[in-house]
DNA sequence: GGCCTGCATTGACGTGGATCAAGCAACAGA
DNA sequence: TCTGTTGCTTGATCCACGTCAATGCAGGCC
């Protein structure tokens, strides 16, 4: 095997703990080596798969990061999620073999990718890509309830806390601070996936910033106390 | 076998096209027979399962109809979604081996217990079941995609009329009216599923009624202009 | 540097739906 | 038949957020 084979090897992967099975024999990581066909880069503001396309692979994100968006023919429109480094994007295809939403990047990214036909071949081998397959489809599952509730019962500014108690946290977990973000979408894009008008995202900012919970200055976040917007969340419990 | 084993296999139930794979060899019928474990009952109020239950088991449901409704301890309440014959339950179990949401039944129920490391075993072994499993999955992630447009972009009516369109078309899929149908759940539940007020979920009811769209008795609908309705939801498409 | 363009912020105002409250229909049980 | 309970409807009022509009700020390009 030369360098450039090493490379999009699973097993060199630093993010492997993150989108792959742990504890696979030396002879298992071999086969889930082969599931990665090649990788693809994706410039900042184009899109690595829209609404409509044949679904033939699932991404895993190396670099980088993405909004998914669905829009209806009315010109609807509703961002679904964003995601990061490690995450698997592509599920949404799956069932009627096309895509149903669209995945923009949101700075130049680098994703894995995963041709579902071999995922499937090698998850009837390897018991722990099986399950580890079906985990994740179920964790995004769980995920949607999380903001189903969130559109279905909170309010503005519960929203928003939640949003960046969410946001901060996935980041900690890949090693980075755990009070700076930079936002990496818009308002508008922020208050899409809040059900909120950006205006109303804009101000409930300003409003954390007035009560000292969030230091902003445009898309860079410090959050000066994570325990308020916990209370905000979740008012009984954290009274 | 008998006349009990013969009853419980999927391959004599009728609603087989709606929750099992079709095309299956004479072989694979039998090894999917082997699916479900047992059939349980569920009265009226009672649940299936419940937020923090050890998850071990999907659900398909033969008879009756759910609500799934997820809650945190500070008692925000949101329910996720009803579900009728046909459909598969539990999904948000598998990630992390417990569930996540309460599965209660609107309606005596009963439903087949298909415990998921059988599914799992089967389904290294019958290609068409792995598929089919992913693409319930798959499914659900996008029906709930659909959920989030309309709890985030969508105003009273517009979401009300979705609800009725979705629950009239799944019925009739199912060999019911389209037109006709006998609501399961409180307007307290479908106000909590369309992120409404019981008030506002009832007041909607009563402007559809003036419109003469829909007749409204308790909780039988006739639909008398689908087309309205459609025309609520997607007012650019439908003119 | 100056200009353009795309975001973001902030203010003034309007409104859809929440809230509060009363009364009513359906049904189960005595 | 009456009676309590649960769910539904409707009205009056309020407010959180949307809408419309002006201004400000940063980065890219000439």
């Amino acid at each position: 095997m030369n360098k450039e084979t090493i490379k999009v090897a699973c097993s060199n992967c630093n993010l492997r703990e993150l989108c792959m099975p742990m504890g696979l024999s030396a002879q298992e990581l071999q086969r889930v080596d082969e599931l990665v066909a090649v990788r693809r880069t994706i410039k900042r503001g184009t899109s690595l798969f829209h609404n409509g396309e044949k679904f033939t692979s699932l991404y895993a994100i190396r670099t980088g990061f993405f909004k998914t968006s669905v829009n209806t023919e009315d010109g609807r429109d509703q961002v679904t999620g964003f995601q990061m480094a490690g995450e698997i994007i592509g599920l949404d295809g799956i069932v009627n073999e096309q895509h149903t939403c669209d995945a923009i990047a949101l700075e130049d990214a680098e994703v894995c990718v995963l041709p579902f036909d071999r995922i499937e071949e090698i998850s009837r081998e390897v018991n722990s890509l099986q399950r580890h397959v079906h985990k994740i489809m179920s964790r995004e599952i769980v995920r949607e309830h999380g903001v189903m509730l969130l559109l279905g019962s909170m309010r503005a500014e519960e929203r928003l806390a939640a949003f960046l108690l969410n946001l901060v946290q996935r980041l900690q977990a890949r090693g980075f601070s755990k009070s700076e973000l930079i936002l990496r979408m818009t308002r508008e894009e922020i208050g899409s996936y809040l059900g909120m008008k950006l205006e109303t995202v804009s101000r409930t900012f300003s409003k954390f910033s007035d009560d000292g919970i969030v230091e902003v200055k445009q898309r860079h976040i410090h959050i000066s106390d994570a325990d308020a917007l916990k209370r905000i969340v979740n008012p009984q419990i954290c009274q």
